[in-house]
DNA sequence: AAGTGGTCTAGACCACACT
DNA sequence: GTGTGGTCTAGACCACTTA
C-alpha cells in the first residue's frame, strides 16, 4: 500500500473534475464510494483535501460542487520560491560574515559572533524583466558543508517551507538606490519590501529573506 | 448534539495545551481517546484541526507536540476586518453612485449602469492612532434593503468571509494626497495599498475594499 | 419522503521511531 | 517488541434542503 487509497481517489476525481464546468455538482459521497469501491470515509478524505486546496466546496446538506478555479489558495508572494517557473536567477554577490546588521541578528536570532552566508541575487524572467531582488540569509551553524558548493539546491526553499513554516511581513519603502537601476525602476518609486522568515517546526528561525518586489512585474496577490 | 464531541474536545485540549510549554508531546490519540471517552477517529479530527491552527504539529510515528505559539496561521491585514478589536471607526462619508470607475466595475463585475453604494471610514485605535483608511464599494443590487439603515451590520465582513474566500493585492504607492493628514502621515511617504474582493462561494465579487495602511501603526504579517 | 453532508463508533492493519 | 501516527472499513444517527 505505498500509495494511499484516498490518494488514487483524489487523483482521479481531479482527472475527471478538469472536464467539468464550474459550479456544477459531483457525484454524492455515498455514489463516489461504490464508484470507487472504498468506504464513504475514504472518499470524503479525498475531497476534504480537494475542498481544503480549493478545488471543490461543499454546500451543507445540498451537495459538492466544483469552485472557481481562479479561487484556488495562493499566495503569489512566495510563488517565485515554491514553484520556480521560468525565473533565471543571477548571484550579484555573496560573502560570509562574522558580525552581522542587528536587523538579521533578530530574525535568525543568533548571536554577535555567529557567522552568516549572505547571498543576493536577482530573479528575472525571459533574460529581461527583472522581477525582485533576494537577499538571503542563513546561520553558518545550520548548513551542511556539502552544501555550500551546491546554491542551486541551499536556495531551493520548497524543502524547507514543506517541512516547516513561512512569516512574511509587508513593508512599504522606497527603492533602494543600489537596486534601482537593477530592478529598473526610477529612483523614488515606491516598492513593497517582503522580509520572509522560514521556521523549523519547533518554531526556530532557519532562513531570512529580504525580497525587494519590482511592482511593474510582480503584483503580489493573496487567495484564503 | 447541538456542539458535536470533537469541538468539546478540541475545547478542552485548548485549555489543558495552554499550560503545556512549546514542544512536549501531548498524549497520544489512543489515551486521548479512553480519557475524553470518545472514538479515536473523533479524537484524530480534534487533534487534526489544532494542527491545521498551528497549536499543534504532529511527527510520524513519534507523537503529538505543541508548536509555537508564535507560529499559528494568521494573516494581520484582514484581523481589522476580522476581529474588530478595539478598533473604532468613523465614517468619512458614503454615498450611491450610478456610475462607479472601471476600476469598481470591474472588481464587481457589474456594468456601467449599476448603482453602487461607496463608503469610506477611517479605522483608529484609542482614539488617536489612525490605522487605516477603507473605501468599500458594494453593488446595490447584492443589499438587502433592511440592511442599508444598519451600517454596522452591513459592513461587518467575517460572515461574507466565512461564506466565501477573500483575494487579496498588494500594491505600493504614495499616499493619497487627501488621505495624508487623516492618516497623520506626511506627504510622499510610501504605504501599502491593499486591494481586498470579497467573493461568493461560487466565485462572484461581492464586495470590493480599498484599505490604506498607515505603515507606522500597522505593519501587515502573513503566517502559513 | 428522499437525499445530502456532518458526525461518530469500534474495531483493524500498516510503516516507522525508539528501546 | 512496543508505541506512535496514518490509513481504512462498514456500519450508524443527525439536521437540513429539496421535491
Amino acid at each position: 500500500m505505498a500509495i494511499p487509497i484516498y490518494l488514487k481517489i483524489k487523483a482521479k476525481m481531479i482527472d475527471e473534475i478538469s472536464s467539468y464546468t464550474v459550479n456544477t455538482s459531483i457525484p454524492s459521497e455515498r455514489d463516489l464510494a461504490i464508484k470507487f469501491d472504498a468506504s464513504r470515509m475514504t472518499v470524503r478524505k479525498a475531497i476534504q483535501e480537494l475542498v481544503d486546496e480549493g478545488i471543490l466546496y461543499r454546500d451543507s446538506n445540498r451537495g459538492t460542487f466544483v469552485a472557481d478555479e481562479k479561487l484556488h489558495k495562493r499566495n503569489t508572494s512566495t510563488e517565485p520560491i515554491l514553484l520556480e517557473q521560468t525565473i533565471k536567477y543571477k548571484i550579484i554577490y555573496f560573502d560570509i560574515k562574522s558580525s552581522s546588521s542587528h536587523d538579521v541578528q533578530n530574525h535568525l536570532d543568533i548571536r554577535d559572533d555567529d557567522s552568516v552566508l549572505r547571498v543576493v541575487r536577482l530573479a528575472s524572467l525571459d533574460d529581461k524583466r527583472p522581477q525582485y531582488i533576494e537577499e538571503i540569509y542563513i546561520a553558518q551553524k545550520n548548513i551542511l558543508e556539502e552544501d555550500l558548493g551546491d546554491f542551486k539546491k541551499l536556495l531551493d526553499f520548497n524543502s524547507y517551507i514543506d517541512q516547516g513554516s513561512l512569516t512574511q511581513k509587508f513593508l512599504p519603502m522606497i527603492v533602494p538606490a543600489q537596486y534601482a537601476h537593477l530592478l529598473n525602476l526610477k529612483i523614488n518609486t515606491p516598492i513593497i519590501l517582503v522580509e520572509n522568515v522560514i521556521n523549523r517546526k519547533n518554531g526556530r528561525p532557519l532562513i531570512y529573506i529580504k525580497v525587494f518586489n519590482n511592482p511593474n512585474e510582480k503584483i503580489i496577490e493573496i487567495t484564503t
